[in-house]
Formats: C-alpha cells, structure tokens, sequence
DNA sequence: ACAAAAGTAGACTAAATGGTTTATTAAATA
DNA sequence: TATTTAATAAACCATTTAGTCTACTTTTGT
C-alpha cells in the first residue's frame, strides 16, 4: 500500500467513527478533514464526493464487522458455542465493538429514506448475517447436535432482530440490562432443542 | 387556541414528518417552511431556533405514540388481549403509524451521541412503555390470569426490544416477516403462561 | 540525479445554512 | 370602530457547507 492508499484508508477510517457516532448529515467534510489531519486538496484528490467517502467508511465497519463475525463463527466447533459467541459479540452495546453503536442500527436509520446506496449495504449485511446463523442451525441439526424441531430460518431471524433491538434499547436506556435478558433468553431458547449426547 | 397557536402546532406537525424521515440534521429549516406553508419571519416568531422545534416536533410525535398505547391498553378487558393488541399495533413497520418508521428508533440512533435532551425524551418514553407492560402483566397474574411463572419485567423488556428490533430489521429488509415471525412467538410464549379458567 | 507523476496544502467560490430585522398585515380588545 | 398587539412576509446577514483551483512538495521510475 503507497502513501496515497494509506493516506485514503486513513480518511475512511477515521471518518467512518464520525459518522457513526454523529451521521453522515451531521458530519461535515471539514469535521472530516479535522480529525484525518489533512486538507480539502488531500481530500478531493482521494474522494470524488463527501457521498464516496460515506460509502467507503460504511463499507469498512461492515466489513469489520463481517471479520468478526466470521472470526468468532470459526473459533467454535458446536452450533451451539458458535451461536452463544456470536450473540455474546453483542453483550455490551455501551461499550460497542465499534465506537458510537452499532452501525447496522446507526445508517440503518439515517439512510432508510434518504440513501439507497448505503442502505442497500446494510441490507445485505443483514441478509448474510441471518443466513449465517440459520446455516449453523441447519447444520447442527444435521449433525445430530440439535433437534429438527427448532426453525432455523425463524430463529435466526429473531436473533438478528433481537441483537439490533437491544443495541437500541441499551444505549437509549444507558443499561446493558435489555440485552442480558435477551440473550440469556435466547440462549435457553437454543438449549432446549440439544438433543442427548450419545 | 387562537392562530398563532394554530400556526406553531401546525408548523411542528409538518416539521414532525420530515425529522422522522430525513433526521433532524437532514432538514433544513428552509424545508421546514416549505412543507408548513410559511416564512422566515413567521417561523422565528414561533420558535426561538430550530432546535426548539425539533423537541417539539418529537415531544409531539411521541405523545401521538403514548395516546396510541393507552388507548390500545384501555380497548381490551385481559391481560393477554392487551398485550397482542399492543403487539398488533406495530406489526406492519414498512406502513407504520407515523410516516417513516417508529421515531424511537430514528430519533434515539440520531441523537444518542448528540442530543442529549431528545435523547432523554425517547428514554423516558421506552421507559414509560417497558413499565406500562410490566404492570399489565402483574395484574395479570394478581389477578388469576396469568401464571406467576413469569418474569414481568423480563417479558416487558423482551417485547420492547424485539419491537424496536423488528422496526429496524423489517425497514432494512423491506419485508414485514421478521417482525410477524417476533409477534408470533412472543404471543406463543406469553400464552404457555395463561391459567385454565374456572 | 532528474524528470514525471502522485500527493498535499490552502486560498477560493457559490450555494445553503441558521438566524435577524424591518415593514406590513391581520386579529383582538377597548 | 379605533388602536394596540400579534402574526407574517421577505429582504438581509454572517457562517458553514461541499467542492474547485493553483501552487508547492514529496515519491517514484529511469
């Protein structure tokens, strides 16, 4: 990676956690520019448009996040440690993985009306993530670990739905309490479909 | 209300929808005084910036959401028929009851890290909400109803979450079906606790 | 070492921003 | 109805906004 790379993927990075913290509206190219150390030439040389630098930084936490994801996923060898890590991931929303919440939650919102282009991303991020647990489900029950009576699609469904709810939940209320009670909930849920080792 | 009250209540009514769909740092006042049909002059007459009549604008869209509540809680006679019709009220988020999603979700996402007066705001209304649902579920149980198996506060906090959850999954994925599918089995589970009558 | 290319700084612009002021009009009250 | 008060319009202002341009510096390939 040559000066200019790293100096673009310095911009993205640095950026990305100002737009997730305060939106993409709220966030100006000057702000930008503050917490990169650089200058409006430096910017516009690396970015056609403050809406590519959005892209880029939203591209990036995805992306962060999808790593770690996939990262926790293949550190387990059940369903069932692979789907309590993947939710314990999650169990301190105040003091998120990424700085300013979940990004999911955060350009969720703020782009639902008004940016198809990020909210697309989001949209796929969403459907990979629920597709991905549902396959550990399906597999687990393959392999004899859980039983066929859970509904992978329907569970994994509401886990997703259940992460974001308390990514919300938590930091509007200032208490990690809403998502303890989740995912000790779901992870009862879960136990309850372990079928008997042999 | 004499007109210049009219006038004020109007301007945040309009202004309401916008902030709901665009956020509050994507509205402009100049937008603002486009869609409420009025002028620099005028609008300054009635607030002192635009930050006031963004409170404005969400106290109002959250008092909307309160009446909705207690009107839904006081139509039904049990426990269990109050809570799913509570249930009912958000199960279609991509038509939801105020244009643009639940304004809990969008507004606390903008002005987390902020805007620490709205963020009060939607505090105290997820707060209001979480103990409302608790205190119908005691009285269900004081009263026979339910069994004493459950966890109120729990549930109340559950529910809460996986509402707010599914307003942000369902709008990411244009599909009602997280959220039917988090209806259901919240309705199941809060079933299993119901006592034979009599 | 030198030329070409890439990277960077910062002054500059035009439009949009939130907000003020002044003059005018409409409404309430004596 | 006269008069005072509230409501409104629109020109105006200072600042911030996203984005451009030109000049300078640093890299890089030869």
């Amino acid at each position: 990676m040559n000066k200019g790379e790293q100096k673009r993927q310095f911009i993205i990075e640095k950026a990305a956690l100002l737009f997730n913290e305060k939106g993409i509206a709220g966030t100006s190219v000057d702000d930008v520019l503050e917490v990169a150390n650089t200058s409006k030439g430096c910017f516009y040389g690396h970015f056609e448009s403050k809406d590519e630098l959005a892209q880029a930084s939203v591209d990036f936490l995805l992306g962060k996040l999808t790593d770690r994801r996939n990262n926790t996923i293949n550190k387990h060898k059940t369903a069932i440690t692979k789907i309590y890590a993947v939710l314990d991931n999650s169990k301190n929303p105040l003091k998120s993985y990424i700085d300013g919440g979940c990004p999911i939650v955060n350009f969720s919102t703020e782009t639902d009306d008004t940016n198809p282009a990020i909210k697309k991303k989001i949209k796929d991020m969403v459907s990979a993530g629920i597709a991905a647990i549902t396959n550990i489900i399906k597999d687990g029950i393959a392999s004899g670990e859980l039983s066929n009576a859970i509904n992978a699609d329907e569970f994994a469904t509401r886990m997703m739905l259940s992460i974001e709810g308390g990514n919300v939940l938590c930091r509007v209320l200032n208490s990690t309490k809403p998502m303890q009670v989740m995912i000790k909930n779901l992870k009862e849920e879960l136990a309850s479909y372990a079928l008997e080792k042999a």
